[in-house]
DNA sequence: ACGTGATCATCT
DNA sequence: AGATGATCACGT
């Protein structure tokens, strides 16, 4: 995938930009940025995302950080059925498993890049073909003291376990809106964690996932 | 291996 | 059908 030469000067640049993708599809798209296309995403899962980043101009790269630092902005594309049902749960990056002591909600890097997100819509349907499938409007969000509330309760939760050497203890079903789940190339990969008497131990690599019900509100309330 | 982009595949 | 645990590709 080519890398972005331009990036959004400001955010309503970037919601004009956004929006003029609004009713396209990632065939259309694909084409004008002379992208090979796949035939499905079982083997290019993050292709969607790396189309929709390349017409948007966010910057490229692995690091832990908002897409567009320079405007506090987060990019989501998230999946949802012709009907609007959001269908996949939203990665937000990975937990921390070592090193947390100290470390609190409003410092951590979930709630910095939960500050302002901008999310895009995009048809997942496996029956839609990829090039078929359609880009929707976009929605920026940032949470409300509710919704921020609920991740806190969430988060401080979930790294209670970690920080007691029992993240073995926690499953996806923990939490009401932000859950912890494998991240990793496979279940095979380890990574340090905090065990036992706060001793070094090994264990998979987790993130943090939103849940799709919150996300699904996120995105009906503001339709 | 780590962190990014996520969706897949299986079980309930 | 929906959610959970597992997995795929890429850059570093």
């Amino acid at each position: 995938m080519k890398k972005a030469l331009n990036s959004p000067a400001s955010i309503d640049e970037l919601m004009q930009r956004a929006e003029s993708m609004a009713g396209l599809t990632l065939g259309q798209l694909a084409n004008y940025h002379e992208i090979e296309m796949p035939k499905d995403l079982k083997r290019h899962k993050g292709w969607v995302g790396q189309l929709i980043e390349l017409e948007l101009g966010a910057l490229a790269g692995s690091k832990p950080e908002q897409d567009f630092v320079h405007l506090g902005v987060e990019l989501k594309t998230i999946p949802v059925s012709r009907t609007g049902k959001v269908l996949e749960t939203t990665y937000v990056t990975v937990a921390p498993l070592t090193d947390i002591q100290g470390l609190t909600w409003q410092n951590s890097v979930v709630c910095h890049k939960l500050q302002q997100v901008l999310w895009i819509p995009v048809q997942g349907d496996r029956d839609i073909p990829l090039a078929h499938r359609q880009i929707g409007s976009p929605i920026l969000w940032r949470p409300s003291a509710e919704e921020s509330y609920l991740l806190q309760q969430d988060w401080e939760e979930i790294m209670e376990f970690i920080s007691m050497g029992q993240v073995n203890k926690v499953t996806a079903r923990h939490g009401e809106v932000l859950q912890l789940r494998p991240k990793a190339a496979n279940s095979q990969v380890l990574t340090d964690s905090i065990g036992k008497d706060g001793q070094l131990t090994q264990t998979n690599p987790r993130g943090f996932y939103l849940k799709t019900q919150f996300t699904q509100r996120i995105l009906s309330q503001l339709l």
